[in-house]
RNA sequence: GGCCCCAUGGUCUAGCGGUUAGGACGGCGCCCUCUCACGGCGUAAUCUCGGGUUCAAUUCCCGAUGGGGUCACCA
């Protein structure tokens, strides 16, 4: 299996969620892979007997192929060393203690979970190091019927040598020194006889020929175990490289998609996650704190990300090219991307910064794509139909041009354009009551309207002109028409040019809207 | 607690002995302006501490402190 190509792999266990930590990782196996002209291989760690192995593997693939991290071989694709699936390679890891045990270098062991308990407390009060006393270990058949017949039962367990360090070189760290002794006989096998991660892990990469095993640092700590089943199976050791994790924001703990609530005390992480939570529900998607999760890259997708500002950003989480570069293609990630340039400090996620690289990437999209991008989201809020109309298509194309960079995500659409849409608009009483009830406003507003009535040319460019003209006429400043005429045209204060605005939804919508608002003006506030 | 890892502004980072410590996000101020965005200009803010080594340490070494990871019949 050994072979003189790169070959990285990731490792998802099928949870349902891709997590933003676990992309990053990927992203790196990923990069290195490209960039050494090698093999990136996705492998699924199920060997914890899962039900729906698949429905829980779908959203994480979706994930992984939303981004564009494709995969040479792995579930879905194949590959020579399928299957990927570590669930449907027991025999291998059987065959794989088998050898352990018969070198000596694994065990039968008989403790109950107690009795190892008791020696684990036993060293703690004497405050000595703990090590186990391998009196269960069965030597012989004969000792393991004898265990047996006392009703006990097995376990494999490795024998881990209690002398000597392990020098273990790691592409971001360096060497790395750990004490042998003080390595538990961890579990391989365990007494239902299915297997521990740290065996099937070593046995997976070495038959799929990882030749770099690139994961988080949380693995560190578990590295020698993993090194010396390597070494008594004989196996030539993959080159290391243990990245900082990705912590949570204004932190340095691990970030974890468990603690959405806690993550929300943090005011950028909050406002992400609100802007997100609006556009879900004008959509209509019911948001769970599991489904819907600025942690999770499927939040990304549904609320209309570019995943190109999405991988951007996560490439420079733990790795940077220069001084200056932030804007990388992904030619230039793949150009460039080094293990040597990984900074070994934990790097924590912001999503205001994300949000950075979303708006620098929507800038440059050209409108034809963001049409398309947008498009999804009107149809699920029913303003538009695939396939649109000519005439659709060339307002919605207004709209975007109107909209500008108030357009930061896809779904922007759904919160920013709506009085665009339908006949009806919601007036925001505060901004109807500061704008519209405002002392002259209504009389204004009636010229305005009458004057916009008898216009012509309904255009922006026209409107803006003509509408100086009726102000000069009348002696009136652009502010004291304008305000007023937003909200009872749109419903709200803030939004794109007001002559955009007034062009896209046309004379006649206008006027009757500006009647309403007057009709409302003329009733009493409503409590 | 043992072991291991890490340490430049609030955040992401550049720096690999001599720099006015550079960039980005965010903040603040001003400008642009019909609102909101965008944009422009400006501005504040960093080398955790203590010892060495050296003519010279942010940079190299040691220690402390702080932060974090890991110690399962989870992955």
């Amino acid at each position: 299996m050994t072979s003189s190509v790169v070959r990285t792999r990731f490792a998802p266990s099928p949870t349902g969620f891709l997590h933003i930590g676990g992309v990053r990782t990927a992203l790196f196996n990923w990069l290195f892979a490209r960039h050494s002209g090698g093999r990136y291989v996705l492998r699924i760690d199920d060997t914890d007997q899962q039900r729906n192995v698949e429905a829980a593997l779908a959203p994480i693939l979706h994930g992984f192929r939303w981004l564009g991290l494709e995969w040479d071989e792995g579930p879905e694709v194949g590959g020579p060393f399928a299957p990927y699936f570590q669930s449907q390679r027991t025999a291998r890891y059987q065959a794989a203690v088998d050898r352990l045990v018969a070198s000596g270098d694994a065990y039968y062991d008989y403790a109950t979970t107690e009795e190892m308990e008791a020696e684990r407390k036993q060293a703690e009060a004497t405050k000595a190091q703990f090590q186990y006393s391998r009196r269960f270990l069965a030597a012989s058949a004969a000792d393991r019927a004898r265990f047996e017949g006392e009703g006990r039962k097995w376990v494999v367990r490795l024998k881990m040598p209690r002398q000597g360090k392990l020098v273990l070189p790691d592409l971001v760290r360096g060497d790395v020194e750990f004490d042998w002794g003080r390595e538990a006989d961890v579990v391989v096998q365990r007494s239902d006889g299915s297997f521990i991660y740290h065996l099937a892990n070593v046995v997976d990469d070495y038959d799929f020929g990882i030749t770099h095993v690139i994961r988080a640092e949380e693995h560190l700590s578990n590295t020698p175990r993993q090194v010396f089943i390597v070494q008594a199976l004989g196996y030539p050791l993959p080159a290391y490289a243990h990245l900082p994790y990705v912590a949570e924001p204004g932190s340095k703990r691990k970030l974890s998609k468990r603690k959405l609530e806690a993550y929300l005390k943090n005011p950028d992480f909050a406002q992400v996650h609100q802007h997100g939570t609006a556009i879900a529900a004008a959509l209509g998607l019911t948001t769970t704190a599991e489904t819907f999760n600025p942690v999770t890259v499927d939040f990304y997708e549904q609320v209309g990300y570019l995943p190109h500002a999405v991988v951007n950003y996560l490439v420079l989480l733990g790795w940077s090219l220069d001084d200056k570069t932030e804007f990388l293609s992904r030619e230039q990630m793949v150009e460039n991307f080094s293990l040597a340039r990984v900074n070994p400090a934990p790097a924590s996620f912001d999503a205001i910064k994300l949000g950075a690289f979303q708006l620098h990437y929507m800038q440059a999209l050209p409108p034809a794509e963001k049409l398309a991008g947008v498009l999804p989201f009107l149809e699920k809020v029913g303003w538009a139909r695939a396939p649109l109309s000519p005439e659709l298509t060339a307002k919605v194309a207004r709209i975007i041009q109107a909209l500008g960079d108030r357009l930061k995500v896809f779904g922007d659409i759904v919160l920013q354009a709506s009085f665009f849409f339908g006949d009806e608009v919601t007036f925001d009483e505060k901004a109807f009551t500061k704008r519209v009830r405002a002392a002259g406003a209504v009389e204004r507003l009636i010229a305005y309207r009458d004057w916009l009535a008898e216009q012509k040319a309904f255009t922006a460019e026209t409107l803006q002109a003509e509408t100086h003209e009726f102000l000069t006429a009348r002696g009136w400043a652009m502010g004291d028409i304008v305000h007023a005429v937003r909200v009872a045209v749109t419903g709200t204060a803030i939004g794109p040019g007001l002559f955009d605005s007034l062009e896209i939804i046309g004379k006649d919508l206008c006027v009757r809207r500006i009647d309403r608002a007057l009709r409302k003006a003329a009733e009493p506030p409503a409590m």
